[in-house]
DNA sequence: TGGCCATAGTCAAGAATATGACTACTCTGA
DNA sequence: TCAGAGTAGTCATATTCTTGACTATGGCCA
């Protein structure tokens, strides 16, 4: 039951609507917690009921109105709970990892294209954190920020998001390479 | 829907009962894909009422008996389609990267406890992976055994285990550093 | 002017996961 | 000899996540 405090976690950086969180939700914080539109807005009616988080209707003209929400100080009371309870162990849910598992059953060939295909999204979002880094520590280097910027949460969790991508990128080059490689050494006869 | 792919998986590399599985989902298949007894136990009977895995009685004296599961040809080319569906993008979930994201929001010491706690676990399970890999590969130097080799896939699967983990170790080390450091830092009225 | 995309959100139903309790037998250590 | 841990598994319930459809409006492009 951490999605609500993911929210909550995401809604420190300040204002937000359902819809900007379902959109940021790809970046940010969805580096460790994946979630759908319709989870976000349900989550968020509960933290309203709740008085975790407060919204405020904003008009607009020439688009839907909207709701844009922020942490109560009870919502910050909460996070601060459920920054003491014990954590879960963590755990990577993937579909190509169980392929790979599998693959001395199956024929590889499919296996080698969605590697590669996880390889380009890998470093697709590599690139996209590497630069979201760059624009949350500002115009301060990495150890300066560190060590004084008021935010760095999203900064260190960026990090490892970022250590993961790369992590994945290679992981699946490497593999299709060793998969590729035994392809061929079946078909030459070994 | 990927459990029954994860369990069939696992089977390929031969016989084992519920319980076995339930162990040894903590190891193996656990980097990638977690799972509790009852839903492996569930699981299995569903594999089996659908004719993907066939089981066997085995009597046993002086502990209760147990069931062996393995794959059959239906299992098989169930795993053969699965391999070539379009795979979802993977995603961690992890209350430790929220509680580090709230960080700013909240008193830092618990988050800093439960970062060097989990870079203990991570430190061990690396450990582990560590040693299931020279198990797996035997005798053979890893490249000889992933040219040649007849069952890489776990292999390469805890491979990927292994990097997660020394990942995980590195970060929660030099997360909790910078934390540490901010605290100091405050302290001294920074 | 018809179709598609973006904004902003809601509803309902179903599948998958998690929680907690429970049976039953055996071996081991205090 | 009694408690606890290990083996082997089941049941029921609750929560969470996913799927798919649906409302509305405005802008853009062909």
């Amino acid at each position: 039951m951490a999605l609500r405090h993911a929210v909550l976690a995401a809604l420190l950086d300040g204002e937000f609507s359902g819809y900007q969180l379902a959109k940021g939700f790809d970046i940010g914080v969805a580096n460790f917690w994946h979630a759908l539109p319709q989870q976000l807005y349900a989550e968020l009616s509960r933290l309203e009921d709740e008085g975790l988080v407060a919204g405020r209707e904003v008009v607009q003209e020439g688009r839907p109105n909207k709701r844009m929400f922020h942490v109560t100080e009870a919502g910050v009371a909460e996070l601060e709970r459920f920054a003491t309870t014990p954590a879960k162990p963590s755990f990577i849910r993937d579909d190509l990892l169980v392929k790979v598992q599998a693959v001395d059953g199956v024929d590889p060939a499919p296996v080698i294209a969605q590697l590669q295909e996880r390889a380009a999204v890998a470093e697709a979002k590599a690139e996209v954190l590497g630069k979201l880094l760059v624009r949350l520590r500002g115009a301060a280097d990495e150890e300066e920020f560190l060590r004084t910027g008021r935010r760095i949460g999203p900064y260190l969790t960026c990090r490892r998001g970022l250590a993961f991508e790369r992590e994945t990128y290679d992981w699946c080059l490497r593999t299709a390479e060793v998969l590729r490689q035994r392809v061929v050494t079946v078909r030459s006869g070994e």
